[in-house]
DNA sequence: TACAATTGTGTCTAATCTACACTATAGATT
DNA sequence: AATCTATAGTGTAGATTAGACACAATTGTA
């Protein structure tokens, strides 16, 4: 927890620089050895997990802010980042405020006010992010999906609502693109959908489908080193890629 | 336009009870004689359109401060309404504030505020709904989709995307229910998936879909007075109808 | 009474989805 | 080096679904 002073100092800042009652969190997904991960941060002292977030800046569109607040957290720069959701029950932040009400008084005291907060899902090559805490955390760190500690305030509710919407959206946009390195095999993109979907696909009907949409491009390599046959690699035809998001996926899982 | 008077007494208010730089637009859509209307306000003097929008109450959920607004404008309590995205770029209230803001000093001034607003849009039965213009607006009027007037600020965006929205909400809701009235025909109900989706589909073929989906009871009871023959009368199997809305509509039109 | 327009139902074909079989190959085992 | 094992690449038969269309039934009207 911050000092009394180093409280103050944050929230006169705060009130001078970010737009009240709203604030902004991520869902940074990352893809890695076969699992899906979110990014999370650890609060100080108390040792609580929470999701990344931040302010908006008093001239800053949200998706800027939405931006510049991963970039601290991961430092990388235009990430693929979607709004999901808005999160305004009035007691979403009672943690927050029981929490803070007795530091400062409630004028001057930035963490006491109501916030509803747009929810952001950003997915990223998990290869690279560089995890950096923020000011009211000991650690940033990438957390198995199937084992994400409670979170503070709404935000077990915010990831889930984000991993919803992932799924959905998996109907209408191959959003491999975004969490598989440059390279990647076709085992490794079906295991990536099957942990979106939480599900077994066939692998052959995967790899028709895949295939289906041309987007793929099939390197003349194969990813040696595995303990049988050797996988072809596979890249993201850009070209076709973009072709593809703007007439839109059709069909479901 | 309000006189000074009536403006500042309004800030006052608002600033007191409101919560600051959050708003709520809301789009409307109903169905009659076979064509989407979207319910929009005129203001005052200028004659502008606009959607139907307000502010959240410091202590109240977003999604009861949609139902208060709609509430207002439709006579219709527990609307369906379905949050569809924020818009906050800083500049979207631009001709507000420089209508507003020579009125008043900007301290005082509710108006020249920055202001992200929460899309919700909203399904109703046309016939349900008294419309009701607000203080700013001379008539509050249904106004085919197709015929929509330029609409202020970043309304005319906002009606685009929920339309967006709704179209591939229409895959996994059988959004038909809460445009369409208690008893309808299947050829009624088939313009309404035409109207929305902008394509012709085939009369047959829809027809087996939907009664595939299960959930529409038959009238033993016909139409009768259209000059041809006579089609059955459907309503929704409630039932059916929420067990369907909860395994999700698979397959896209 | 016949006609025009529309609705209810059925059916054929092509496309797609699903499940599974077979072959190929890299590394491990002997 | 020969064989084994697990996994990858490709193909195919059957079921299901989507799309196009034909035909009979029924209503009010000419």
């Amino acid at each position: 927890m911050l000092t009394k002073k180093e409280l103050k100092e944050y929230c006169i800042d705060a009130r001078e620089n970010y737009l009240a009652h709203i604030s902004i969190d991520c869902v940074v997904f990352g893809f890695h050895e076969g699992t899906m991960k979110v990014l999370v941060l650890q609060m100080k002292d108390e040792g609580e997990w929470y999701l990344p977030g931040g302010f908006v800046l008093k001239n800053e569109p949200i998706e800027m802010a939405a931006n510049r607040i991963l970039k601290e957290r991961t430092g990388l720069d235009e990430i693929f980042l979607q709004q999901f959701h808005v999160f305004g029950h009035p007691d979403r932040s009672k943690e927050h405020f029981d929490m803070y009400k007795d530091m400062l008084p409630e004028k001057e005291n930035w963490f006491t006010n109501r916030f509803l907060t747009i929810g952001y899902y950003a997915l990223v090559d998990f290869c690279d992010v560089n995890p950096a805490p923020d000011q009211f955390s000991t650690s940033c760190a990438w957390c198995d999906l199937n084992n994400v500690p409670p979170l503070k305030l709404d935000h077990t509710l915010i990831l889930k609502t984000a991993l919803d919407t992932l799924r959905v959206h998996l109907n209408y946009q191959p959003i491999g693109y975004n969490l598989m390195p440059g390279e990647f095999t076709m085992p490794e993109l079906q295991k990536l959908y099957e942990t979106i979907l939480d599900k077994k696909l066939d692998r052959r009907n995967f790899q028709r489908r895949m295939l289906g949409f041309g987007i793929l491009k099939r390197s003349e390599q194969l990813r040696k080193g595995g303990a049988h046959k050797a996988p072809y690699l596979y890249s993201f035809d850009l070209e076709n890629y973009r072709a593809a998001l703007i007439e839109g996926f059709k069909g479901s899982w």
